[in-house]
DNA sequence: CGTAAATTATGACTAACAGTCACTATTCTA
DNA sequence: TAGAATAGTGACTGTTAGTCATAATTTACG
């Protein structure tokens, strides 16, 4: 009897289009402009049928973040089966992230959106928001997996915590790419910037700099520590 | 005739004490499920009131905002004021900037929702934006102050670019911070930890490894730039 | 088949809230 | 003290998230 499965499998699939619907229009708009009138109607269905799928706008709007999540995820798995050396993983790893922001910035906005104050007191209780926080765990363990394999092939040196340093370039790096989007944002309205410099290098260098002082031979060779080539002017 | 510089007065203090009442009612709960007839009878004034002194809820949030980046301001301008060589100055400003985070979660909560994407697309034109935005200017050009400081006495190394360096202190830490908060957050609710480490410890040896690899010294003696006390196993 | 039961979908309705505006109260001017 | 200007009010409006009684469709089974 493969009726239950079939059943599963066709409501999966309306879900998906629920979330479907829901991007092209708060994409295209705001959370916070956007409606679930408006959502159901892109969606060809009663706003009713919405809450039978999601029990909130706000858990919507987590499933729309956790999608973002899982293409982040898979692309930093790929890269750990890419069979590289620790370090080489880990600026991997940032590149990879930094790409992903650039490529998918709805998802990256929505990611930090859904880490304000506000929005976690009101999801901590949903299952979606479990969810999205299990795969953030995931992301942040592939960095200390990244950590341990440098540790192990000799290329982080030895006196870094895998744990603490996972948390460093993860919340670090997040950090400037938050800065950088916003900035583009900004841009967009014509907002003269804050600092005048290429954020783009900006962000590279810091994954270098950060990086670089990684590798055990900068406790020989401090040049690379902060790399020389990234902060002198050009 | 000083009938209008009083009226200005009064204006500025009835302004103060509508912020006051909407800090008291939005910071005891959170600024979604705060409205604007609780914020009015906190202040006991009517909510069109309110209205005549903030152009909408979201104006008001700026305000309280603003609050906080003037404090957090005043602080680094007065240990910019300590005479210190360059180095320190920025060590005591992460310091400081932490510490703001701690004394003052709501504020710091206050500046990261403001910063969400949504918020901003809605506000740019404000007047209050333009203001806070000239703040976080100020704030960041005091990161830069004490660069061009610590390259003038010797205590940073000469290669780095004043504006790319304050800029990747300020997002790396300001994100560092950022999930320092989260985490504490997510204590409330009882949320095990995604890795078990002491974040407070984290957050103060990321400013030492940042910075430590910017003395000149570890361009001879690498060992200080990732702080071996700092990571190794205590 | 046909019909009862279960599942899925609907959209009119409700409650809540941001923001408005015609009106009132107070303060200033001369 | 009139009347002009400024400050304050709160009932009202429009909008929207979320609900629920009802309807349509699909499955189960005699």
């Amino acid at each position: 009897m493969g009726i239950p499965e079939r059943k599963e499998r066709e409501k999966e699939i309306r879900r998906n289009m629920i979330i479907d619907a829901a991007e092209r229009v708060i994409f295209a708009n705001r959370i916070d402009t956007s409606t679930m009138d408006q959502i159901a109607e892109e969606a060809e269905l009663s706003k009713g049928t919405l809450y039978l799928y999601f029990k909130s706008k706000t858990d919507l709007y987590l499933a729309i973040q956790d999608r973002g999540m899982s293409i982040l995820a898979d692309k930093l798995a790929r890269v750990l089966g890419e069979k590289r050396n620790g370090i080489d993983l880990l600026k991997r790893f940032g590149e990879v992230y930094f790409d992903y922001a650039n490529q998918y910035p709805n998802y990256f906005n929505a990611e930090m959106f859904c880490r304000s104050h506000e929005f976690i007191e009101e999801v901590t209780a949903s299952e979606l928001f479990q969810c999205t926080r299990e795969k953030r765990i995931e992301i942040v363990s592939f960095l200390i997996r990244g950590i341990q394999i440098g540790l192990q092939d000799g290329s982080i040196r030895r006196d870094v915590k895998p744990e603490e340093l996972s948390l460093m370039l993860y919340a670090s790096l997040n950090g400037m790419i938050q800065v950088y989007m916003l900035r583009k944002q900004a841009e967009k309205h014509d907002l003269f910037p804050a600092v005048e410099v290429n954020l783009d290098n900006v962000v590279q260098d810091f994954i270098k700099i950060l990086l670089d002082g990684l590798s055990p031979k900068s406790m020989t060779d401090s040049q690379s520590v902060y790399a020389t080539q990234a902060l002198i002017p050009s």
